[in-house]
DNA sequence: CCCGGCTTATGACAGCGGTCATAGTAGCCA
DNA sequence: TGGCTACTATGACCGCTGTCATAAGCCGGG
């Protein structure tokens, strides 16, 4: 996470997106993100003029595209693709970051979805195209495995929904249990879904 | 939910839950709790002396309990106990709530989670006692349907994880679409795995 | 009557929250 | 040099938070 070469205001939103993951919006200040990110506390309203809202807003934004991209990158480092292979390293960055460096956070749009959704309709908003961002590379690499088309959407949903019911689980018990526990149970279920025989050349 | 005619301290615990659940813990007030109890103020202080985090601490608990005591009514309720039967029950029970009286509140041991797992420990750990309670009599209740014993713990573990990632995103989209979709594709595999010593036939 | 308890009632306090107002600096262009 | 824009720097404000201290009410028993 080498995010110290990138302008202030993209560190603050990265910043603010790693204090909410730990401890929840309400819980994490405005200077909190400035003293985090290393960046000054008059740069807040300058560069974040909608004040906390938007900061949270686009540290969900963030999230949600990160999310995104790593599908593409779990797909690339696959040998041969399956759902349950790409479920799996999609879990595996988790428990490896809980193994490595503790239980500390969790999924940042969880958080905020958990804080604002009742409260903040943009955050709620932001929240909602977070998780589509993310669904959608997820469908659409099961898509090219073999899974029917009317149940891609359906499957990156659940997939997507246990990881993050895992997550919670996980960081209440301090124990990667339940994040293996999901990869187990819900491997085989994945890769029966996707039938080889329909192949779209 | 007539809560009315018990003690101020159960209303108290009860209404801690209610707002948790709908805004998270830190955006939680002590004295919201007790204007939303109906109690007084001066109370608070003498029935948790603890402070916020013991009111906290009882009011993951009360949902813990009260999580568990609902997975004995929905089986006395179904006509023939299957998983999928069972998980559906559990999800319709949170669909219901959406679609009568709208997306304001989630699961109260996962806004928990999400505000204090890293900060306050002793929050961490009633979270944790109560997904253990919840999961114990959904595993209780695969082992009578016919799951083989050492899977029992794991599908409830997924059916849960499931369940409060579907939560997640149904409040984000205001729909209970997701939740819909974990039962639709769970539902199956939660049956496969029932085998009554009995081979397929 | 007064006396103990359990409860309730307030008021104060210290701290932190987000936000605004205002002033300062740096650098580029003419 | 002057001026313009982008960014930084502080300090103050008001509201709210959890907590404490203190004192009052209530009510059955001596």
């Amino acid at each position: 996470m080498a995010a110290s070469e990138r302008g202030p205001r993209e560190r603050m939103v990265f910043s603010a997106a790693q204090l909410i993951r730990r401890d929840g919006v309400t819980a994490t200040g405005m200077r909190d993100v400035a003293v985090h990110a290393g960046a000054p506390r008059g740069s807040l309203q300058h560069y974040f003029p909608g004040g906390k809202e938007q900061l949270v807003n686009e540290a969900v934004d963030w999230a949600g595209t990160y999310a995104a991209r790593r599908v593409g990158r779990f797909l690339a480092q696959l040998p041969e693709p399956t759902p349950s292979g790409l479920f799996a390293a999609m879990v595996r960055q988790w428990t490896d970051e809980y193994e490595s460096s503790g239980f500390a956070g969790g999924c940042p749009v969880a958080a905020a979805t958990v804080d604002c959704a009742q409260t903040t309709d943009s955050t709620r908003t932001a929240a909602a195209a977070a998780f589509a961002r993310w669904i959608r590379p997820v469908a659409d690499a099961l898509a090219d495995m073999g899974v029917p088309a009317d149940r891609t959407e359906s499957l990156a949903t659940l997939m997507i929904s246990a990881l993050e019911g895992a997550l919670l689980i996980a960081r209440t018990e301090r124990d990667v249990r339940a994040l293996t526990t999901v990869v187990r149970e819900l491997g085989p279920l994945l890769d029966a879904s996707a039938v080889p025989a329909a192949p779209r050349g």
